[in-house]
RNA sequence: GGGGCUGUGGAGCAGCGGAGUGCUCGUCUCCCUGUCACGGAGAAGGUCGCGGGUUCAAAUCCCGUCAGCCCCGCCA
């Protein structure tokens, strides 16, 4: 007789079904005795009365790997309608050392416990409701994948290996490469533009490195970037489709993921079918008039910003999700395309989403002689560096007008569920002071 | 990198100059036949982050240091 799952105990009812999976709690009440078994379709409740069996459980913790053997029953007091009765059991691994942690309630989320919860990463998440977290995730990631593949783009995974200099801005880590400095990629951003000069559309969903000194609720040194390039588009039609794969993810994902979420009691974010659109100025504009706090010289938005656009975005123009355009030209990287008659200005967008920037996008600049000018007078490089030698290639030998945008999929994932901080919604963070577990 | 806050048994907290570091959860033993954050009785478990100083007396006040969290800068 094969194995059933948790899960399918319901279905079985009033047959011998064989289980296995971890112990995940005990009640014991005496003469009646409830132990909660965990595998991968969640929990059931086993009911143990013979002593004998219940006396093989003694002193073992939770955690305990068992295999059991009973009889389904419906069961309206169980948790789940069904439970297992008359079982035999069997350890398969004991476990005697007490869980540094208890999982069989919810884990605290509060700031000042997340050490503690990353410190225990290993156990904790057999915690159902951190299991649901990852599992969102991965949806969110199938989802993104699927509607992008619509859409016609390719997959494609880019190196995190690169030589020394790269697009500048952030910092990067350095290491040895047999006696060579090498970096780890800080975005697929020259792989995915050199791509589109293939494919035209492009995507890739892999790790990203940054070394910035950040120790903030948004960043990590390293994070999962949604990267994607397309050619032969405007802006208009950039942002149109990052709206639509936004709006298809979410819809997927809570018809896919419907008890993750109300595990974290997830609020389907409002989203219009294309995102409204304002410039910086003004929203600097507008958020000087609404706080009296003037932001109007700043390049960038300020954090206060994003949240008050946002909560903006959602009362007046009925979307949770808002992009930020037209960006001063002194913050914008050297691939960015700059407006022809706004020169000034640069085709750069942000994606915010409940207070906090999700996605980055621009045109690119395509034209290989303004792109060389770019690349000498915004960060002083030289077009034969290894670092952008390559790079400048593709647009020697022909680039179409394109442009595409990195999206963080912790951030997404984050801001899907509601929770507050973007590590919470990483397996095992990386950030300035944590490399392990 | 700058500013603010916090470090007390395995986890979460209280105590904030004076008697024996107290509580909740967890762990162990015993009782309990429908629990579901079960309940009841008992027990074990702590150099109060670390170093120095002030004081008759320091978990408590001061200085340093380490660690963490939040905000800012930067970004996905």
């Amino acid at each position: 007789m094969g194995r059933v799952l948790t899960s399918d105990v319901a279905k079985h009812a009033g047959q011998e079904v064989n289980l296995r999976g971890w112990l995940h709690k005990k009640r014991l009440i005496g003469g009646i005795n409830f132990i909660l078994l965990r595998d991968r379709g969640g929990l059931v409740q086993v009911v143990v009365q013979d002593e004998a069996e219940l006396e093989k459980l003694r002193s073992l913790q939770v955690g305990t790997v068992l295999s059991i053997s009973g009889k389904a029953v419906e069961e309206p007091r169980a948790p789940g309608g069904a439970e297992v009765h008359n079982p035999k059991i069997t350890v398969d691994v004991a476990v005697n050392e007490e869980p540094p942690i208890e999982i069989d309630k919810p884990l605290s989320h509060e700031p000042e416990h997340l050490d503690t919860l990353f410190d225990n990463r290993v156990i904790g998440l057999r915690n159902l409701r951190e299991q649901a977290i990852f599992k969102i995730q991965a949806e969110v990631e199938e989802a993104t994948s699927r509607y992008l593949k619509s859409q016609d783009f390719v997959q494609f995974n880019s190196p995190k290996l690169l030589p020394g200099a790269t697009e500048g801005g952030a910092e990067v880590f350095k290491l040895d490469y047999f006696g060579k400095e090498a970096t780890l990629a800080q975005s697929a951003q020259f792989y995915k533009q050199i791509l589109v000069g293939v494919y035209e559309r492009v995507f890739e969903i892999n790790p990203t490195y940054r070394a910035e000194p950040s120790a903030t609720t948004r960043h990590m040194t390293e994070f999962i970037t949604i990267d994607m390039e397309m050619g032969f588009v405007t802006l208009t039609e950039l942002l149109d489709l990052l709206s639509n794969s936004v709006n298809a993810v979410v819809d997927d994902v809570w018809q896919k993921c419907e008890a993750e979420l109300k595990a974290w009691d997830a609020k389907k974010p409002v989203l219009s079918a294309q995102f409204p659109a304002l410039t910086m100025a003004e929203i600097h504009k507008k958020y000087t008039e609404a706080t009296g706090e003037d932001t109007t010289n700043e390049l960038d938005l300020i954090p206060k910003e994003e949240r008050w656009i946002c909560q903006y975005a959602a009362k007046e123009l009925g979307s949770e999700a808002v992009y930020v355009t037209e960006w001063p030209v002194a913050d914008a990287k050297f691939y960015h395309k700059l407006y022809d008659d706004r020169p000034h200005l640069a085709e750069r967008f942000d994606l915010l989403l409940r207070g906090v920037e999700i996605a980055t996008g621009s045109m690119r600049e395509h034209r290989y002689d303004k792109l060389v000018a770019q690349l000498k007078e915004k960060i002083g490089a030289s077009p034969d560096d290894p670092g952008f030698k390559y790079f400048l290639q593709a647009f020697k030998y022909g680039m179409p007008p394109h442009g595409g945008f990195g999206m963080g999929l912790e951030r997404l994932t984050e801001k899907i569920i509601g929770l507050a901080n973007v590590k919470e919604a990483t397996l095992f963070p990386r950030d300035i002071n944590r490399l392990a577990p």
